[in-house]
DNA sequence: AACATGCAAGAACGTTCGTTCGTGCCGCCG
DNA sequence: CGGCGGCACGAACGAACGTTCTTGCATGTT
């Protein structure tokens, strides 16, 4: 058994009722969206009253804040892991960028929903903290497109947004998962690593 | 002059108010977003009051949703011209689907943000009818690919996901896209058709 | 002249929203 | 033992929401 679908963004943190709140929160803001979902629908998921809620989190924002902060926090650690236990060359690198990003958008697709929907609904510095997280992971993946296109292993011509196009890609796929599909989570993610070698033009066996 | 950016999603409607309050809808909704945005401030955008809103729509969620039927059919429209006007083969066919996609998502940014992200709120049969519009306009890539793995044009061994990996990548432009970036409208299309065609292995120059 | 129709506006209704307040219980530290 | 901070709850507040009601004024048709 290996049924990483299920496990909660976040587990316990020692406060109370704390990770069911902010798990609630990311199922609420997850089916209705933020302006969708009430701080009523919250308690009754998470099982506590509405007032209780105010006791961890000062208010509608800051919950969503921080259960963005936990998604992203979560995925960069997984992407920098899968680097770092990759090979040298950056076509292993990004192969390896990619399988672990599209593990984590099918282990958690809610979360990977949420963060990039909802995070234009925050301001002032929780919005800047949260987007400097979405943009250092994506930075890896930039660093790892330089490399390739330095040593000769990716040949794109349009280098600056090869990442981006790359990321958008795999962002999207937590639109359209669904578990019980054709592809499993490993199939899934092989298939993606190859869509975004292939976008570089990094040389690729044909059959 | 060709400053497409500027051209209002919805023209003369020959009826009243309609065009005006169309455009101050996606504004609105652009701005905040369906539930974040309420009809008071509809209303105020298209310089009319709140009640003579219900003389032309019937709810705020029928108002939405044809607010993304015209942009629908607009973006499905222009598509499949390209297509018709693109020679026959399948790299052709696809460099220019992309383009004309590209191109709308530039012309009409705030109206691909607000069908994508806010499609969602909707229900019934005004939610099936536009996830239906979406899916023609995705069924003209994924023919396309068909008949290039076909053709022997593109060597991608992942057709059957491969137009969507290439309209979530094209659909993402409109997310970071801004008119004074460091690239123009048609650089933009052109370098996109690109990442296209090399996400499918397709023989392409290289310098 | 009488009437229907389409478009416009202000006031109001009932509901839901985010947040605050007051209170109470429980465990820990002095 | 006494006090204090953390956690819990129900009730309430003022604001904002989508929608409806009523009225008024044009225009074009009978």
């Amino acid at each position: 058994m290996n049924d990483r679908s299920s496990v909660l963004l976040v587990a316990d943190t020692g406060r109370g009722n704390e990770a069911a709140i902010l798990n609630a929160a990311l199922a609420a803001f997850g089916a209705q969206g933020f302006n969708g979902a009430s701080m009523r629908d919250v308690a009754k998921r998470a099982g506590t009253s509405l007032s209780n809620l105010y006791n961890y989190f000062p208010s509608k924002s800051h919950l969503l804040a921080e259960v963005l902060r936990h998604a992203n926090t979560e995925l960069e650690a997984r992407v920098r892991r899968a680097v770092a236990d990759a090979g040298d060359d950056a076509t292993s690198r990004m192969r390896e960028a990619v399988r672990a990003y599209v593990g984590f958008v099918v282990d958690q697709q809610l979360a990977m929903l949420v963060s990039t929907a909802e995070v234009r609904y925050l301001q002032g510095e929780d919005r800047a903290r949260l987007v400097a997280d979405r943009d250092r992971t994506q930075a890896i993946f930039g660093a790892i497109v330089e490399q390739g296109v330095a040593h000769g292993e990716f040949r794109t011509p349009h280098a600056a947004d090869a990442a981006r196009a790359i990321l958008s890609m795999v962002n999207a796929v937590a639109t359209w998962y669904r578990p019980d599909g054709r592809l499993s989570r490993g199939q899934l993610a092989e298939q993606h690593a190859r869509y975004a070698l292939a976008l570089l033009e990094a040389p690729l066996p044909h059959v």
